[in-house]
RNA sequence: UGGGGUGUAGCCAAGUGGUAAGGCAACGGGUUUUGGUCCCGUGAUUCGGGGGUUCAAAUCCUCCCACCCCAG
């Protein structure tokens, strides 16, 4: 039977942000009869926005009688996440860095930090849910669920993971933290890369990497010109807005040929891939166990698409009976069992 | 400077007397702990320019301009 929690993590540590998740789970905890304490990273070289916020969250945790740990990961994040990030960019492909700060920094870090503080188990606010065997499974509100950024995460990982909010729905959730401590010090912030404020990714790009390539020709399926583009980093596979090419129906990224700093451009119906290559696979179930047609998510909020997968090693090729959005070089892909079990995931390659 | 054709928003384009479709692009918003996708919304007091006919013209007449094609 799946639990909300497991039954390890008799002295939980929770990773609390400052929004309503992580301080529900933190209160859920208690309430279940454990003593949780809180941990804060900084994520960002600490200013006053930051050291506000943590201010806030200690008021909050004092209210609660509830023990607030402090760290800076800034430099961490930094090299951690925050630099893959921009390489992922410069060569051309697209990546995830809140998969990697899951797998780094909250259950890297900050699951250090617990176990050294004597601590045996990391909480966190994420909806999904986790058993003892230890496996990851979908949160069960269908329109939260985060096991996606969470198919990173290693057995070790998971087998030291709690999520309580993993049954709830986003909505009680934020009632019910409401009842217990008001409104959280990190209200109604946005959910964009947290570490690009206005969102401008090209924008951060272009300001942190010395060298990108430049402009180069847009052509579509059969070589013929139709534009020019402003440097391959700016695009990614699937996309439509941007282009800047009037055409009779709309265009999207075929695909980025990064030797010849071109773009390839075609209509909806030219989109479509059968089957893609997994990199750097981490296993939750054994492949022996696996089962013949898996579902896969190529990035977050995607339908699960019915596929079949050859596992081999670090790598996996996955295959879909029919065609549909082409999975993207640098993403995700979460791999599932038809209960919504993760059984594993990696980087699509390029 | 003989003949023919075309000229409607950034691009394509419907409309041939009744008071400017649509698509693409662009922009804005929504959804969203990544990028992208998706959804919604926004455009021409005006139809290359002037004049004329008409109650009424992008649609008819006329002159001019621009571009294209065929002839020299």
């Amino acid at each position: 039977m799946l639990s909300m929690s497991r039954s390890s993590g008799h002295r939980p540590f929770v990773a609390v942000s400052g929004g309503v998740d992580s301080l529900l789970a933190l209160c859920l905890l208690r309430e279940e009869g454990r003593s949780p304490e809180a941990l804060h990273g900084f994520f960002l070289p600490p200013g006053e926005r930051e050291i506000t916020l943590r201010d806030e969250l200690a008021s909050v945790c004092s209210r609660l009688g509830i023990p607030l740990h402090t760290y800076d990961f800034s430099r961490e994040f930094h090299s951690r996440v925050i630099t893959p990030f921009l390489e992922q960019y410069a060569r051309g492909v697209t990546p995830n860095p809140c998969a990697l700060c899951n797998r780094r920094i909250k259950f890297g870090l900050l699951l250090d930090a617990a176990r050294e503080l004597g601590g045996d188990a990391l909480a966190t606010g994420h909806y999904a849910r986790v058993t003892p065997e230890p496996a990851l499974y979908r949160g069960l509100d269908p329109a939260k669920e985060q096991s996606y950024f969470l198919a990173l995460l290693t057995r070790e990982q998971i087998a030291q993971a709690i999520f309580p909010l993993g049954t709830w729905r986003k909505e009680e959730a934020k009632k019910a933290l409401h009842d217990r401590v008001g409104p959280p010090p990190a209200s109604g912030e946005s959910q964009e890369v947290c570490f690009i404020p206005d969102n401008d990714y090209r924008r951060f790009v272009r300001e942190h990497v010395e060298v990108l390539p430049g402009p180069g020709p847009i052509l579509d399926s059969s070589g013929r010109r139709l534009g020019e583009h402003s440097g391959l980093y700016r695009y990614t596979l699937g996309q439509r807005r941007g282009l800047g090419i009037p055409y009779s129906e709309p265009l999207y990224v075929l695909k980025k040929d990064l030797e010849n700093n071109t773009l390839i451009v075609g209509t909806r119906d030219e989109l479509g891939a059968r089957e893609c290559t997994v990199r750097e696979m981490n296993y939750l179930l054994r492949p022996q166990d696996w089962p013949e047609t898996v579902f896969v998510q190529g990035n977050y909020r995607q339908e699960p698409r019915e596929a079949v997968a050859y596992l081999s090693g670090d790598r996996a090729e996955v295959r879909f009976p029919r065609p549909a959005q082409p999975p993207t070089p640098g993403q995700v892909m979460a791999l599932y069992n038809e209960d919504g079990r993760v059984l594993g995931g990696g980087i699509i390659s390029e």
